[in-house]
Order: structure tokens, then sequence, then C-alpha cells
DNA sequence: CCGGGCGTAGTACCGAGGTACGACGGCGAC
DNA sequence: GTCGCCGTCGTACCTCGGTACTACGCCCGG
């Protein structure tokens, strides 16, 4: 049996999630806390299998609140659950050593999977955040016995307001390549080529393509060979 | 509709995934390969939205496919599927710059939302991996500064054959500076600086200046920002 | 003294790159 | 439905970059 303590400042909300976890037959919620420093107390106390905790809270958020139980040394895992998909928040409830991080638009099954997941000693991360975590620690990744790869697009704030398309296409200026070679390569025309190019200068603020090049290299989007 | 390319040495498991996606009615297969150099090449003329790539590959294996798939600048998502958790394995492939990594004894219902996951731009990493990878993370996140080793630019073989103003003006031109920007700069006549561009991209093989800023950044001549 | 590398400078030419439009189909949000 | 974003493609125009070739003064080494 899982069990659960339950971490939002929201009466209602609490309520949902209760009742979510009550009706599955491995889990129970042992308690419920509407402040970061009532969730460190019943932490300490109760010892629940998991912490189900909200980031913004009077009194101490959700970040600090995990940052306390797990420097605390307790065996609970802190599965944090926001409504906000902001960078930040991923960046700084991992660093304090959340063991998952979901968003509160996900699935009923897939918060029940992702608790019972945490509550095995795995731990979980939204697919949106997923990805731009991956992109912003990809520098930090141990090597492997592979060596070095080349990398993947950073979210930086230059790059922020860029299309998919429009990041594809600076990575391959950084590569090099042409107009022409851009449009034979992607099977596009030239004239597209430039419409993409010249958006991608106005947005980054690039004179020009050598500049985007630079862009794209202290941006991590391409790196040296 | 998310296509999908399936990569795999075994044809029997390449049934068996395509008999899964199949039977969806949100996906269909555009593809199987069965080396690494054939999904290098099917990526690129199929331009499926999710690459379904094995690991272990006779010919090329699948860390490199992906990471030569990514550095082309495909549309295409590479969602790593293997039977092994090895940790060097999700590093090498996440840095390669595969969208997401899963384990074949995932459930067919992981697989199948982790494919939309990835076809949406998102990011998949198992669970039994995620708690690795965040732990690397948080190892990794304090650290930060670790240089390269210093090495002399001029060492470089490309460089050498440039004289010393030469390899000044490639400096600048990789810092974005235009012709006239340079002969304003280093007061000289606008038709000077173009003799030293075009003896630089003669003499390093560059084909423009756009290559003499990527070469400058290779050779560490100048470095990211 | 003279050859040769180097840095400087010029003219002429042309193609790639960038700008400024306009246009259209798809698609998701409202 | 309609609006707006995105990706696509086109035309016209002009600037910048790169090439080709020539030329001159400097300094060093043979």
């Amino acid at each position: 049996m899982t069990t659960v303590l339950i971490v939002d400042d929201q009466p209602l909300q609490r309520f949902g999630f209760r009742m979510l976890l009550e009706s599955q037959d491995d889990m129970t919620v042992v308690g419920e806390a509407g402040s970061g420093t009532e969730a460190v107390r019943l932490t300490d106390r109760l010892r629940p299998d998991v912490v189900l905790m909200d980031i913004r809270m009077p009194d101490m958020d959700g970040i600090e609140a995990t940052r306390r139980i797990v420097a605390s040394g307790s065996p609970s895992r802190v599965l944090i659950l926001t409504t906000f998909d902001l960078d930040e928040y991923a960046y700084a409830g991992l660093r304090a050593g959340a063991s998952g991080f979901l968003i509160k638009d996900a699935l009923p099954e897939e918060l029940l999977s992702g608790i019972r997941a945490v509550a095995s000693g795995d731990a979980v991360v939204a697919p949106r955040l997923t990805r731009r975590l991956l992109e912003a620690f990809a520098d930090h990744l141990p090597a492997g016995e592979y060596g070095d790869a080349p990398g993947d697009p950073a979210a930086h704030p230059r790059l922020s307001s860029l299309t998919e398309r429009e990041r594809q296409i600076l990575t391959v200026i950084g590569q090099g390549w042409t107009n022409s070679e851009i449009a034979a390569r992607l099977h596009l025309a030239e004239s597209t080529v430039k419409t993409h190019v010249g958006r991608i200068l106005a947005k980054t603020g690039a004179r020009d393509r050598v500049q985007a090049v630079i862009l794209a290299y202290d941006t991590k989007l391409v790196r040296p060979a």
C-alpha cells in the first residue's frame, strides 16, 4: 500500500486528489497539508511514501518545503505537481531533490502511474518539461562511452521566440550551409529559405547569417567539431 | 496522423511494433530499417514524425544514427528504444539529440503515449532512467565551469599557414564584423580587408566567411560568449 | 643586391545574401 | 466561423561578399 501526503493550499484541490487516490486500492491518503511548513512537519510525523507537493503556497512554497524534506533525510519521496509548466519551477524543484515533476493538466492515470513510479524509487517528469530539461542539461550529462555528441538546442532567451522550423534552419545555417543548399537538402524553395532566414534575423537581432552562426554557437545550438 | 519509421535489426521485432502501431488510428508506419545507415537514409527520404530507434544494430548503431539524423537538421524526432537500461546508452542517446528513451519492457500503452509525446514535440524518458538522469543532473548542476584545456589555436593544422595578420582578421570575422567594419576599426581600406579575407579562405579551404566563422569556433580561435 | 613573403591598396565583375512586398493553404484557438 | 500563426512560394531590388588581377613599399635572408 502506497501512503500519500497531499500538500496544496486549496482545500478543493486536495479533495479532488484525495478522491482520485482513494479510488485506487493500492493507495491511501494519510494526511493533508495546506502550507509548506505544515508539509514539512507532517512528512516528518507521518513518513508517507510519497508527498504530492504543490508549488504555490502561502507561508513556504513547495520548492523550499521539498528542499527541507529531502535535506532532513526523510525516506519520503516528493512528487511536485503544479499548474505552471514554467522551467524555473522544474529546475528549482528538481534541484531541491524532488523525485518527479508533473503538471496539473496531466490525465488522472498519468498522475497515478507517476505516484507509483515515485513510490517504487523511480522518477517522473512531465513530457512537456522533459524536453526542455534535456535541452537545458544536455551539457551537464556525463559523457558515456560514445564520446561527445553534437548536442541539442538549448532553451535560450534569444532563441525562445523562434519556431521549431526556424530553430532548425538556424541550426543548418550554423553548419555553414548556403541558402540553396538548405533549400535542396530540406526540399524547399530557396525563396522559402530566405523567408525563414529573414525572420530568424529579425527575431534574434542578428544582422546577417554570420552573426546568426555566432549566435548558434553561443547558445550551443551547434557545437564545435 | 503520426508517421513512424521503425528501426530494428530484428524483423520479428519490427513486425511486432508495426502491428501495435498500425492498430492505432492516429499512427501509421511509413517504413522500416534494419541498420543505422538505412535508418539515416530513410529518415531523410521519408521524413517521418518519429523514428523508433533500436540501439544494437549491425553496420551503425542507433546512437550514431541518431546523432547523424539530428545533425542533419531533420525535423524527424528520434525515440530510442532498447532492451538495455544501461545508463551510458541513455546518456549517449540523449546527448546525440534523441527526444526520448524508453526500455523495451515498457507496456504497449506506454510506448504509444511516448510516441505521441515525442511527435508533439515533447520528450520522454523511462522512469527507471529518469531517476538516475536526475541524479546526474543534480551532480553536475553546481559544477558549471570546467574549462577546456588551453590549446593553442595557432597550432591547429588548418590555421597553421595563416600569417599573424590573417589570424587576427579571422578572429574578428569570427566576431561577426563586416568587411567595412573591420576596415574602419583596424584602419584599413576595405579592399585590403577583402584581400586578407580572400587569402584566409583560400588557405583554410573555407568557402565563405560563414564557414570561416565556424572554423574560428572549431579551432577555438574564438569562443562562445 | 635581389627574390620573396607580407601587408597594403585599387578596379572590375558577379553571384549570394538580405529586404520588402504579396499570397495561399493548414490548423488550432477563440 | 473567423482570426491569427505557421510554413510555404514568388518577384523585385540592392548591398555585401568574394574573385581575379594588378601594383607598390617594406623587410629579411641568401
